[in-house]
DNA sequence: TTGTAGGCGTTATCAA
DNA sequence: TTGATAACGCCTACAA
């Protein structure tokens, strides 16, 4: 067993609460009986049990980030972002994959909402997640949400305003092609984020030509941004202008174009959605509307920090705009 | 706050044992007074506290995973495996994101050794983390490693054997073409893992051809990878093989391979490192040698929960055989 | 079947 | 400046 508080005390010859005083640097202790305790302490290399102080304090300077996709590259940052501001305050961050399970999802809220942690940052991306939030809200609140809207329950969101990519998109890519509609090849069309990137765009591209191109759905990976290549050739002759909503979809469209002896972006304009990386291992660079992920982690992490040191009860709703990283596919 | 097991003792009008007993399905309960616990138990939404729990049972049924970095693809895979097998036995996972950084590492060792988490599984991947663990393995021994290797350190290693990677990947190539020496792209050339690839591969060359191809190193990403081809065609004709280690060089040097006009595998055959994501991404797809990462991220799971069940003392070093998965790049 | 009491390892209050 | 002592919320002998 480790060596504890008491040990200490029994050691130095002294009561416990002195130990306690003089190991966290407070008041009332000589400096004399000071410098013995923590030479024992340093000695014994003593380390407080933090499940006791976690007890004691009802603080464990922990808090955890709830993710629903570990694969998903635009994430890392998002991270850095949570951790860089969370370390700044003392405090350190677990992070927890729910993998898109509500039942994973409510075994780490469980361990929140019974003390293992301070407080959660939790990151949508699966739909419905609603429901098990709603038992970890009640006694609570230590919970700030990230791209995830919920209908009722009120907790400080921090949301990417994914209209606004559907529209920044289209006025993007109408910008340099304005005579055929941009096509749009959306990945699943039942997720939030989608539906809003495709009214957003579809309105844009209306408003300003009368009429909106073909639409391409179910296309979120690479074989299948490959394939809808085809499918979009079949009817339509180049030059065209598209925007895939899906990163690797992007990924596998532009190799289909490229391998079918079209040049981009003479032939092929493509727009698709932001993340450094995959921006990165496309040729040339794609452009992306790119969310400011790592700007909204910060200010997430800085609320939950805030709602946890003034137990101030809040369900702020901050919107954030999507931008336009010029690549070499436009 | 939250509803104490106290409280419930005293609206029940029982002692806090019997509460405890009740709750925990422990005998020497009455029917009658259990059910009364328990419905008023579910009524408050009472939830024990896991700080006051795992102070008492002295066990918090979480372990950690420290990862070295959140961008490599083939983590998930692992992360996957050590929760399966993980919350088979009740235990809940979170991840901790080290970054590279021992100061990182050093700080979620404390929560570990701290009693924050039961255990920890550490994976590789960074030079010169052996300091820090020493530290960490003074009182308990609740840690694993994977692809970690230390000098003196004695904890349980599961360990790719990495010189079998390089022996792999030079037959391979020398099965198919056995006339030119093959060529080596190497990443970081400090690192073990790559050290032991090189070894592997040069030997291998060696013995059956008598020779080895050239070799570069400090190609890691994929523009380097690209940029990597004209160094080879400098020099070299084709047909040529070529084991490039790291992933995402590999698609560098494809995409460049198949822009200067060359077919693969025709002109260039090419084998990277394991990882499906990076493999299917890559058209055709990437022939690897393939690491057994989620085998070892289970037995190294399980090898953990044996430790903390039977406060076993272990120091097994287990070394896992890499394999070859065929793709369409040799 | 139930209650009392002590312990887990800290912190914090109040006297001395 | 120090030391008892209670408290944090739970578990677990031991007694009743």
């Amino acid at each position: 067993m480790a060596i504890t508080l008491k040990d200490l005390a029994r050691m130095a010859g002294v009561a416990e609460s002195t130990v306690s005083r003089a190991l966290n640097d407070k008041p009332g202790v000589s400096e004399e009986t000071k410098e013995k305790i923590l030479k024992l302490a340093d000695k014994h290399n003593y380390q407080p049990n933090r499940l006791a102080q976690g007890l004691a304090k009802n603080k464990t300077s922990v808090i955890a980030l709830l993710l629903p996709d570990l694969k998903d590259l635009s994430y890392p940052g998002l991270i850095a972002s949570v951790e860089k501001a969370a370390n700044k305050a003392g405090y350190q961050v677990v992070l927890c994959n729910t993998a898109g399970s509500s039942q994973k999802a409510a075994g780490y809220l469980d361990l929140l909402q019974r003390n293992q942690f301070d407080g959660a940052i939790i990151v949508g991306g699966t739909p419905a997640e609603g429901k098990f939030l709603r038992l970890a809200l009640e006694n609570k609140n230590n919970m700030v949400l990230i791209n995830m809207l919920l209908e009722e329950l009120l907790l400080p969101s921090h949301l990417i305003d994914y209209q606004a990519e559907g529209i920044l998109a289209a006025e993007h890519l109408l910008e340099e092609n304005n005579v055929k509609p941009p096509l749009l090849v959306l990945g699943n069309e039942q997720e939030y984020a989608e539906m809003e990137r495709k009214e957003g765009f579809i309105t844009t591209c209306q408003q300003h030509l009368g009429s909106s191109g073909e639409i391409f759905s179910g296309v979120t990976d690479r074989a299948e941004g490959y394939q809808v290549f085809f499918n979009i050739v079949e009817k339509n002759q180049p030059p065209l202008a598209i925007y895939v909503t899906e990163n690797f979809a992007a990924l596998g469209l532009i190799e289909a174009i490229k391998t079918g002896g079209y040049l981009v972006p003479e032939d092929f304009q493509v727009i698709g959605t932001g993340s450094d990386f995959i921006a990165d291992i496309i040729s040339p660079k794609l452009t992306v509307v790119d969310e400011p992920l790592a700007k909204m982690a910060e200010e997430a992490t800085e609320k939950l920090l805030k709602m946890l040191a003034e137990e101030e009860i809040d369900s702020e709703i901050k919107v954030y705009d999507p931008e336009i990283i010029a690549g070499g596919t436009t």
